[in-house]
RNA sequence: GUCCGGAUAGUGUAGAGGCCUAUCAUGAAGCCCUGUCGAGGCUUCGACCCGGGUUCGACUCCCGGUCCGGGCGCCA
């Protein structure tokens, strides 16, 4: 290397702002002294993209920037490593999740998030102008998925967006989540109970396998949970948060936080929560035969939070337009879903789960919008 | 929605009526030093969210707004 190249390199390594992107190219060398063992001699370096200052954020980790500040600036947040590990764990968790279902014989399906009325009742839903009528976008695939039962696709998934309009402002809700749906023909809530948790439990696995890189730089030790899951009644829940002095919740009532906490608490890893009232699921949440107050819906807790909710569905087309009207929805707004139900509906159960959640409690993060690249809040609409 | 807390250089912070010409770190510019480190040293640059009020005097206190964080509610 002559002398003269040598001072024209310099002079551009030192004109150089950080975060540029320059190719280098030169000799590798073995070097004790450097950080990571070696070191290249450039003969060549070329700017191809210089970077302005000062940076939004510091990208190597030195100074904190707030959450605010980094999803403003999410694409140079994403270069500290920390942040881009969660995103690493998440890819790997739809890994393994899409694995586990294919080889468990799932179709992967695509349901549209443009719908044209508010069927599910309940939650609210964004409105959109669609040509000179209104329409929504969905909440959940639960419709969709179940018509595709009547279609005799007996076991589909999905991983796609749901959107709600709801104006809650919590450290876990966001208005557009990723939701992990499944429906199978022919199986009950006991059934599709078991697919969850070998779901859940496998991804643990794989990222306990695989991303024990990411998992080091986020601080987690991460304990796979051991199949299967325990189940815990809804009456039985509401006994442990009374016992141990945390409720004021009567039966019937949908659980509160504080319960939620207290059982969480006491049961310490993920657990099934099950045989919830009736009154308080869905219209298409099967009754028990014996005990119709008592219903075969189902949650998938972690001590922090829900994961998910699923249940063994109504298939009988005239007990489902009586839960209909008993849950004061109109079933004329429904008729496009229950068409399917008269022409032969196999018995079927199915669950969602948050992706985003599950990615929340993985990595024992604070904020489900550390979890999600452009989170989409009551506030925050960009990036 | 509601309650509590907050907003100071690009980023993260200290300061709680006059000690503020506002602290420290990081960064940027420059100089010096140096086979390795988040290198180091010195110099310089860069900030009190907006509007009103109280006061001789407001970054500081009061009122309103905006935005942010947290709790609860809502979340079939």
């Amino acid at each position: 290397m002559t002398r003269k190249t040598e001072a024209s390199l310099l002079e551009t390594v030192r004109s150089l702002s950080r975060e540029s992107v320059i190719v280098v190219r030169g000799r590798v060398k073995a070097e004790g002294k450097a950080p990571r063992g070696y070191e290249i001699i450039p003969s060549q370096v070329e700017v191809l993209d210089r970077a302005a200052q000062p940076l939004p954020l510091d990208p190597t980790g030195k100074v904190d920037a707030e959450l605010d500040t980094r999803l403003d600036s999410r694409f140079m947040d994403l270069r500290r490593p920390v942040s881009l590990a969660v995103f690493r764990v998440e890819s790997a968790v739809m890994q393994s999740l899409r694995s586990y279902f294919y080889e468990s014989g799932f179709l992967e399906v695509c349901t549209p998030k443009i719908v044209a009325t508010a069927t599910e009742g309940g939650t609210a839903l964004f409105p959109i102008s669609y040509f000179e009528r209104e329409a929504f976008l969905n909440q959940s695939p639960q419709l969709y998925k179940q018509i595709l039962m009547a279609a005799g696709m007996d076991r589909v998934f999905e991983i796609g967006p749901i959107f709600r309009a709801e104006e809650h402002d919590t450290r876990r809700h966001l208005n557009e989540a990723i939701s992990v749906d499944v429906e199978v023909s022919f199986a009950d809530h006991n059934q599709v109970m078991e697919v969850r948790e070998n779901a859940v439990s496998r991804a643990y696995q794989f990222v306990a396998d695989r991303c024990q890189r990411e998992l080091e730089l986020l601080n987690v030790d991460l304990q796979v949970p051991r199949v299967p899951f325990r189940r815990v009644t809804y009456t039985e829940a509401l006994d442990l948060a009374r016992e141990a002095g945390n409720t004021t919740m009567k039966w019937g009532d949908d659980i509160d936080t504080e319960t939620e906490r207290a059982v969480g608490n006491l049961v310490g890893e993920h657990y099934f929560l099950t045989d919830w009232p009736s009154s308080i699921k869905p219209y298409y949440t099967q009754p028990y035969d014996d005990r119709p107050e008592v219903s075969k819906g189902f949650d998938l807790m972690h001590p922090r939070m829900e994961l998910a909710s699923g249940a063994e569905r109504v298939h009988d087309y005239n007990l489902l337009v009586e839960r209909i009207k008993k849950q004061g929805l109109n079933p004329d707004g429904f008729e496009f879903y229950l068409r399917a139900f008269r022409y032969g509906m196999p018995p079927h159960a199915g669950w969602g789960l948050g992706l985003g959640r599950v990615v929340l409690t993985m990595l024992n993060l604070d904020n489900i919008r550390d979890a999600v690249l452009f989170p989409r809040d009551r506030r925050r609409l960009v990036p």
